[in-house]
DNA sequence: TTCATAATGAAGCTTTATTACATATTTAGA
DNA sequence: TCTAAATATGTAATAAAGCTTCATTATGAA
């Protein structure tokens, strides 16, 4: 199989320069690829109207080793009923159908992420906002959830954190940075004005600037360690879905690799942390009445 | 198969009753299941040290029709190279293996959401997020950061919205809760003291009550709607990952249905608000210097 | 200990997939 | 427009894989 491992999506993309054989093939198991994975080739090929070498070809083509292989791949890209297409929600969609969908679609965008996660400049980043004398996230609209999430899990090591909506705060936190504050932008289509001037203030004031944002953007251009993540295609029509699911994996795995950097202690800490918060909570099934 | 199209948890579940043979398939299956959907049964048998009879039978006791079908519904378990089981990060996790399992187990968090969404109170909720004439939202800790993305969602209908974190506040606004007033309180744990209170108090204002949290806690017990969910077993050690992502889903899931409710008009709205925020944006790929 | 029951493995059989080769179709050049 | 090469497709034989039957071995209850 080639680097692409979903084989549902390279069957669509290979679709234009397929042969007459291929191109029946290709729709046969488009049509249906659940069916697919259950018939035999000689199944397969009758419902397509060729032979059944043709089939075995039409494999291999996309670089399985045969026909059974090419099942197991055809498998692979259907998660448990889920297709691995993005699939938009349109009008006619029911309390039935649109969850799902949406459900699915988040799955897709973690997967993608998944097979493109820039280790090295995670590990960078890790480096970064563990060596920090101070943490600042930054976000705005749907990223502000974002930014407030990360200061939630990143206070709890002993580094201060702090994060911020406000644009002047931003500016004048910028301009004032200094050697070893790391600020986190965090935003979509890093584009957003007053977060790419911050982090063009930042950037000349000494401090590191960490963005989690979409590659190659006005955001990436002016940050020292760019977490870039493709901007998904037809899914964010009218509201930032998918891509701020993202994100707050990524907080995970940065608040992950810092923990796994400081070892033991850090985790005994955290415990503590946790265990602080035992008197907040009531126990399980004990039903409350009027206070 | 049974209804568990997850062949993994099922092995792992049936691995007690197991006869010496098939006990010895499992553990080979389940060392790595990856290369278990590429081996033939007489590669498995033997690396199972176990004869080809056995393997097949051991995949017909498991639902499956043959050995074929079998590692058809094995590489369903493995999506796009996820482990459709939860897996805990531990020391000895590098920059290579660790960000890896954080996604699959946020992935698998959500498959299993996916399962079980309860559409009907799903419905119910968007009917009354729909109908409302004030809408809160309350989450503390890591679900402030949801019920903050919760707000900005929704602050796009006409309703009003708000979002609390502040006890006291709770309380006042829950006793203050009259008809058309819907209050949404997200809990991981459901136990939280503040929100258990404020959810009982506001249940005898006259208001409706929506809770996102976990299926039988205290606060699902305070509430008319309840989005419950099953608890994820051991990923949550020391900081909520998976479970304020698959809230988030929910959330989008809502607001997707209230405007699918809403119909053309409510697009429209959504529109012009996309609009809005277009001056804020910089052109894409412009670089900016000093500001 | 003995008998019944369940589990396992060996050998042959069936199904399924693959290969080799022949035929048809397309494409490029004269 | 025709011809030749390349490509695509199908037929038939071959090979591989998986399955079934039945004999053997292990296990457990009387």
């Amino acid at each position: 199989m080639t680097n692409d491992n979903n084989v549902l999506t390279q069957i669509q993309a290979a679709l234009p320069g397929l042969s007459k054989s291929d191109n029946k093939i290709a729709q046969v198991v488009l049509a249906d690829p659940e069916a697919a994975t259950h018939a035999s080739i000689a199944l397969l090929a009758q419902q397509a109207n060729v032979s059944e070498p043709s089939v075995n070809r039409f494999c291999k083509r996309l670089g399985a080793t045969g026909y059974p292989d090419f099942k197991i791949w055809l498998a692979r890209s259907l998660v448990a009923g889920v297709r691995y297409i993005s699939q938009v929600v349109d009008p006619q969609d029911t309390v039935a159908t649109y969850p799902g969908k949406l459900v699915d679609n988040t799955v897709n965008a973690l997967l993608l992420a998944r097979e493109n996660l820039p280790l090295d400049i995670l590990e960078e980043a890790v480096t970064h906002l563990d060596a920090a004398n101070r943490i600042y996230f930054f976000g705005m609209g749907t990223s502000a959830a974002v930014a407030q999430d990360a200061e939630h899990k990143f206070f709890r090591f002993q580094t201060p954190v702090t994060t911020h909506t406000d644009p002047l705060m931003l500016r004048m936190l910028a301009a004032g940075g200094c050697q070893g504050d790391v600020f986190v932008f965090i935003s979509h289509t890093g584009r957003t004005e007053a977060i790419v001037d911050a982090a063009v203030l930042a950037g000349s004031s000494g401090a590191t600037i960490i963005s989690l944002t979409a590659q190659g953007s006005p955001l990436a251009q002016a940050s020292h360690c760019v977490i870039g993540l493709e901007a998904s295609e037809n899914t964010e029509d009218y509201l930032p879905m998918t891509s701020r699911i993202v994100h707050l994996v990524i907080i995970d795995i940065l608040v992950t690799g810092v923990t796994l950097k400081r070892g033991e202690s850090c985790i005994e800490h955290l415990a503590r942390m946790k265990e602080s918060l035992l008197p907040t909570r009531l126990p399980l099934n004990r039903k409350r009445t009027k206070t």
